[in-house]
This record gives structure tokens, sequence and C-alpha cells, in this order.
DNA sequence: TCCCGTTGTTGCTTTAAACGCAACAAATAA
DNA sequence: TTATTTGTTGCGTTTAAAGCAACAACGGGA
């Protein structure tokens, strides 16, 4: 997890900054001067002299068709840097692809940050059904399979805070109990993997395994989603079995021996 | 080419963080307080207080085991953003992989942003050869095949800005002479395609075409590269034109009829 | 292991810079 | 076209960022 502490004694208009960037989404990746002023509660000229700097040094880019913002190619430049240094981005990409080719569903890498689960790397099937995720995407740790096997792995802290930040209950399946949670996690870490069948959306199901360093730490979740249909139990078995392999080489390429 | 204008009427506490992000590199990923003060001539203080803030927001991230900074989470979500929102990153991907498997070499999707050529998508061959370039790695527009293409397709006044800049001489064969790049890109244009021969860097050869969107416009590049070993008077031609073929697929799909 | 040099953070004061207001310009809608 | 909303900029006020310095916390070396 990430560190996320002295909410004080911290610099405004670069707090303002960063708000302004992280409010892009893939649902609404163009904005206008007012729609952030309006959300984030600034003034018009704080928003539009921040756009100004951010745009300066390419963090941010006016569309000059639209005339609305959005993110600029410093983001790209700079998330290059963040993969290239992240061991598991370089060594899961060969595993990745024979994941999927064996398994024939979509794959994902993903990390703990800031109490909830990040897809870093995603290696899509030939299946038409798409754009469930992507990279950069973030979920709820408690109901997805990936963030399941972190949250199993990671302190009891971490636990804590996603049951007191409240547990919503997404579908019929979301696990919203405390208590249940806690068992739940305490069999996935037994088991070695964890499933999630339609606990975050109506149709998809998951299975993810833990990604050990060469420290043995779990550093991230190795998962395959898919629709329910093919996720079945006919199946089941055998992909888990193959995650579990995928999830092992993984982390022996990360030096983990065992 | 991006919006970099207004240089005054800026916010300069934001500006200094935008720059303690930027000066993260591949090279140098991880960044102490007293290294980015000096380099970027700021007090310790104000430093410290804006990485704090940028980790506040989980744009940097303080690795606990080194004390040191590094670029965080929060980068890698906007980035899937920015991907997603650009059409040519979601429709080159299957093109690029055929392209690996046929050419055999490595090829890369990039743009022009502030008077340098980006790499926004990278498939890499099986050669153990590797790492010369990454996904958001920049390189000149005038000395690479990639940036030659670009730098024909865009307006004068782009070129006007690149030679006013100063062109660097990386190796023997890089073209510093303005007359001469102008004669260059004239036939890059009436070609369709551009050759870098060791230009950037010894040994290491290119082929690049140009990528119309819809309107018309050259709105990215299609890139093989290799070294000059692989890619010889021999493989030449038949390199070229199936970069050729895939950039015409891309430029397809992303609704250029022609 | 201990020590010393270097580094990171924080309180406080000064000063500079960010904010808000308002007016103008520009774009969009009617 | 006009009317209305939206984006930018100048200016004065006020807040907040920068710099200094002290302290704490590492880290390297003996």
């Amino acid at each position: 997890m990430s560190t996320r502490e002295n909410r004080d004694n911290q610099l405004s208009s670069v707090r303002n900054a960063l708000r302004i960037l992280k409010s892009f989404s893939m649902e609404e990746p163009e904005k206008r001067v007012s729609d952030l002023s309006e959300a984030l509660e600034l003034n018009k000229s704080t928003v539009s002299r921040t756009l100004s700097t951010l745009a300066s040094e390419g963090f941010v880019f006016k569309n000059p068709e639209t005339n609305r913002y959005q993110l600029g190619m410093a983001i790209v430049s700079l998330s290059g840097i963040v993969n290239n240094n992240t061991d598991i981005y370089k060594e899961s990409l060969p595993v990745l692809n024979e994941l999927v080719r064996t398994s024939g569903e979509t794959a994902h890498i993903s990390v703990l940050d800031n109490y909830e689960v990040i897809y870093l790397q995603k290696v899509e099937c030939n299946h038409p059904v798409r754009f469930l995720t992507h990279v950069g995407k973030r979920n709820p740790l408690y109901c997805t399979s990936a963030g399941k096997v972190l949250l199993a792995y990671a302190p009891e802290k971490v636990l804590e805070t996603v049951i007191e930040r409240g547990l919503k209950k997404y579908t019929e399946q979301t696990i919203t109990d405390p208590e249940e949670i806690r068992d739940h996690l305490a069999k996935i870490k037994e088991n070695g993997y964890a499933y999630s069948f339609e606990e975050l959306s109506e149709g998809v199901n998951s299975i993810a395994t833990p990604i050990y360093d060469y420290t043995g730490k779990v550093v991230s979740a190795l998962s395959v989603v898919g629709p329910k249909q093919r996720i079945d139990n006919r199946k089941l078995k055998g992909i888990t079995q193959q995650t579990i392999n995928a999830s092992k080489e993984i982390s022996s390429r990360l030096g983990y021996w065992k």
C-alpha cells in the first residue's frame, strides 16, 4: 500500500493540480474548466491557471477542436518509467501471453495501492467481450479475486481499513459481513488461490493467485477474468491450475525459490 | 504537437511539482530530496513538501527500504485513461503483433509531442537485443525514422523550431544541415516511408511509415527497429513493404479511406 | 558497535505568489 | 442574428509557499 499520510503541511495549489489530473476518467476523458471548477469546488480562474500550468508541462492537452482539456503525453512518458521499474511488469508478459493462450481468457497482473486493486498489465483473449477492465483501472479489494488475494496476504491493518471504509454490496454475491470476509480470506491463504463469482459484476467470474518476490512477500496478483458462461464448474479446476502454475513461474522469475 | 505556451501567468509551486515528476527517468527511477533540490535548484524544504503532497495523492511513492522516492501508481491509472482514449492505441495492437511476426523485428507506434517523438506502444520481437526503446521514451524528430515521418507531415513551423533548437550530431550519419533535412523530408513525403540508418545510434536501423486518421491527417508513425545486421539491404525492401501495408491497415481501421 | 556527516522534515517568519473578483473575449446555443 | 454560457486575464488582497534553521533520523565508515 502507498503512503497517504501528512494530510497537513501540504501545498494546496499542487493538490489542486493533482486532483484535477485525477478527475479525468475513462468515461469522461475530456473536461472543461467549468466542469472542474464545479466538481472540485475551485474558482474558475484557479482551474484555468492550473490547467495552463499542467498544459505547459504536457500533463494535459487542450483539444483545439473541442476546446476541452484531456490528459497529455507527459503521463505516458512517466508511466513508461514506472512500468520498466516494476519487475513484475517485465517478467510477467510472456507468462501472461501463454496463460491467455491456454486458458482462453483475459489475464491481468495487479497490485495493491491505496486500499484498492489496480491493474498493471492486461493481456486480452480473442473473445469479443471486452473492456471490463483496463490497465490503470481500480477496483475494490474485497469483491474481486485479485483484490482478495492481495488483501489476504496484506497486513491485518489493511483489512481493518477496508472494513472501516465500508463494504458496499455490488451484487447479490458481494460479501459485506466483516466476519465472513475474515474467514473467507483465511481460506484463500490456505488454498493459495481466490475466486470471485459475480461478487463485483453480474455474470463475471474470476480466479486469482498470489505472486511472490525474492523476499517471499506477495507483491502482486495474477488473475483470469471471464463471463460465467465460460468460467464455469467444468473449466474451473483446469484454469485454476493453469493460473497457479503461471503465478509460480512469474514468482520464480522474480527470484522466489520454493 | 502540444501546447507549451503561456510561460508566464503560471503557478510556480505546481510547476515545481511537475518538474519533480519529470525528473524521474528510466536511468534514475529513484530520487532523494537532496538530489532533486540540487538538480532543480529548489530549496530542500520546498522539495520535501512538494514530494509529500505528491505522495499523498499517489503520484510518487516513498520506498520504505531505500527512503527514496519513485513514481507512483496514480501515474499508471492516468496513463490507462490516455491510452484508452487514443484510438491509435486500441486499433494498432493486433496489426503490430502481425508485423512483428512477419518482419521478425520490434515495432512501435509513436506520435509527435513537444517537438519530440514519443513511443506510445511497442511490440518486441524474440531476439534478445532489447531496451533500445520503451513506451514513453522520447527521441529527436530529425534522426529517427518515426520522427522524420512525423516531421515530414507536420506543419512547416515545427521543422523551423526543430532546426532553431539545433541539430545535434549523434552519429556520423546524423543529418545536421538544415537544407539537407528539408530535402530529405520532402523525399520521405514523396516515397511515403522513411529510413534511419544509424542516424541516432550506431548499429541501429529503422523504417517508418505514416498513419492517417479519418480526417486524412498523419497522426502517428509506425516503425520497425533493429540492428543493422538484421535490417540490411537484403531484407530492407521486404520489411518496408510489410510496414507500409501494416500502416495502411491501421489507417483504415482509424477510418482513413484511400 | 559507535560516531560523524549527510539527509529529511518541521516550526516560524517573511515575502511572494495564489486566490477571488470582475471585466472582457470567445465560443456555443437559441 | 442575439443571448448566454464559458475561458482567460489584470489587479488587489490575503493566504500560503519559500527560505532559514534546528532537530531528528539515517547511513557510511572506522
